[in-house]
DNA sequence: CATCAATGTTGACACCGACAACATGCGATG
DNA sequence: CATCGCATGTTGTCGGTGTCAACATTGATG
């Protein structure tokens, strides 16, 4: 430790101008980015607070300043993924007019996000809480991915394009199929298909017209 | 098997008759079940090798005369599971005759495969392997799970009960329809629906003929 | 400028995965 | 039946990890 008493920004900072200080400014969110490129650099057994912490350059105890412990920390990165994703449906639903369109739209994205983050599904929906994760935080006016579908779902049902009765049976087989999907492409278990992200979103594409042709009313058009 | 040579029957009392013996007998597979019910029981997080042995009545380090490492344990866990889950699925799909009946039996049994036994098919899905897994040993003229559904697809294609064309993209939505109903239960994201494994099963009822709907091909039945 | 609460550090402890060296006893061989 | 090799289980050890307590530093507040 060499200049004691200044501010030490300049003595060591191993790159940005940031590094160096001892108040880290944002720790907490250098420590969510960290695990999350720690998950999908090394997979995730090799998450560990200690090389976290080392990541974001502070010592090893200093994540406890922040999460009560690892499970807090991989609950941060839940919520971040559980709020992208909701984003990421938004989004791709926007330009949609079509209530056939937008519940496609919703589709893919669900995929599409799970491909594009897999550090982020995996701890999303993967077997790591023992605890019963908290609901993420909402901001307001933006609605979760799930009422997100099954008002979409709802929306089609009362234009006439889908099967008429409970939104609940049909929501749930939207959601199966597309989280299905997004977990075998993550799992890497599609060994054959190709695993890129347009692959992916072509057989997105494909099968969630393939799932409403089920969906759709009997008669037909 | 049967005429394997004399081993241990004399003092195979499961029991507590073997304990003490300092040959086990058949300690790989008691590891095994000690995993499975360890993470029955304590969760994923406290699945530890030592506690495994511990539970097998042996110390730390004996594990390793059988497993090379701790994801070898779980690559038997995976193996198990896989060939459980064909296993099953050919069980109930047995009685069936009809082309579509024994699809639905498929599909039921995926899922109530992953309810009734979440360990193993949260080792055999999850992300708990880096190196990937060997596929499962196959009793010859076993079809594993995949290779069961993709001919039972083909075989109701062929009987005029499901959409013409390649067998694949029928194939993919029925595995991820199934795939993500199973995960959504097994990762307790169905948190308002019942858990008990009749409600899982009325579920995948409901599911797998909603599904075969969208499969159906464009001709009235 | 003095103080304080928030934030980061140091040190410690129990536990874990993995390996090496050693001990035991099953079963093949004579 | 006696011997002995080797598969199997044990003991001891090492580096690494999660977590906590005590201490140090800093930015903000008065």
């Amino acid at each position: 430790m060499a200049t004691r008493g200044k501010r030490k920004q300049a003595a060591e900072a191993p790159a940005e101008k940031d590094r160096g200080r001892y108040h880290h400014g944002d720790l907490r969110q250098a420590l969510v980015d960290a695990a999350v490129a720690l998950i999908a650099e090394e997979g995730f057994g090799a998450l560990t607070l200690r090389e976290v912490a080392r990541r974001a350059g502070v010592t090893h105890a200093a994540p406890y300043r922040h999460f009560a412990d690892k499970e807090a920390l991989l609950e941060a990165v839940a919520h971040e993924g559980f709020r992208a994703m909701a984003r990421e449906m938004r989004e791709r639903m926007a330009p949609m007019t079509g209530p056939l369109e937008r519940l496609y739209a919703a589709g893919e994205a669900y995929v599409l996000f799970a491909v594009l983050h897999p550090p982020h599904f995996r701890v999303m929906f993967g077997p790591h809480f023992t605890r019963p994760m908290s609901s993420p935080p909402e901001p307001e006016g933006e609605q979760g991915a799930f009422t997100l579908l099954v008002s979409t779902i709802e929306a089609a049902q009362a234009a006439g394009l889908l099967r008429e009765g409970e939104s609940r049976p049909l929501t749930l087989t939207a959601w199966s199929l597309v989280h299905g999907l997004a977990s075998l492409f993550v799992d890497r278990q599609l060994g054959e298909s190709p695993q890129g992200v347009e692959a992916a979103e072509a057989l997105a594409r494909v099968q969630t017209r393939l799932l409403v042709e089920g969906l759709r009313p009997p008669a037909r058009g």
